[in-house]
DNA sequence: AATCTATATTCCTATCAAGGAATATAAATC
DNA sequence: GATTTATATTCCTTGATAGGAATATAGATT
């Protein structure tokens, strides 16, 4: 039953943060290093646990990935993460990786990141 | 968190389909087997794993157990179960799970069961 | 080609959950 | 008080998951 499997996606609490900060846009890894403060080998299984099983989608660029929502989630992701994003709101954990995400891009709308073309580490290679 | 328990108690199918169930009215275990088609080890455990994380409530009742949903759900578990709702319309299980609760008590409203003060049960002792 | 950076994977251990068989408990009935 | 009925718990095995250390990979840079 793939409402199970988005359950199951739900139920730790990296994965909820993973998916809290990507309603706000696509991410790369690095960042989500920085907004979570977790170590790397973390969040990114965390992510393919969420790719393997379609809650999140992703795509290379040049050494960054960038994860997403994906484009046109069932009815059932929809109605979760609208869910997820209402119980939300009023999580200080939640809250704090928001302004942490915020923080990254000064003076940068926080959807703007992807439309710079970079994935807004310093380098500027993505 | 909060949140994450609620999001264990979901992923299970079981637990999912006594949630769904419950969302009815309460009901005893016996009726669950029936309704469920499950056997009595698997549906005692799984309400026992819902009560212990407060989704559910219990009252004895003679030899019955009546599980209910709880009276003052937070507002975290109201939207969840009322997300669950709104995904199980289109589920084949849930719906026939809907669909025998209702053959339990043939010519009696679902919701009646409890005013008229037993389980439903054929002897009439709860 | 060697190196660096970002990300993914492997290997390990510990914990948890599910399912079933058997048994225990608790209330009702005889 | 013995039995029956409804439900809960224990014990067992099996499979899944989390987390971290170490290592691998893939692309960019020099």
């Amino acid at each position: 039953m793939d409402l199970i499997k988005i359950y199951e996606c739900l139920c730790d609490v990296t994965r909820l943060r993973l998916l809290n900060v990507l309603a706000q846009g696509p991410l790369c890894v690095c960042h989500f290093q920085e907004v979570l403060r977790e170590p790397q080998v973390k969040i990114s299984k965390h992510l393919g646990y969420l790719r393997t099983r379609g809650l999140v989608a992703c795509e290379r660029r040049g050494n960054w990935m960038i994860y997403r929502l994906p484009e046109k989630p069932s009815r059932q992701l929809r109605a979760n993460l609208a869910c997820l994003q209402d119980c939300a709101q009023e999580n200080p954990v939640f809250r704090r990786d928001l302004a942490r995400l915020k923080k990254l891009t000064p003076a940068v709308a926080v959807a703007a990141v992807y439309e710079r073309r970079d994935c807004g580490c310093e380098s500027g290679a993505c």
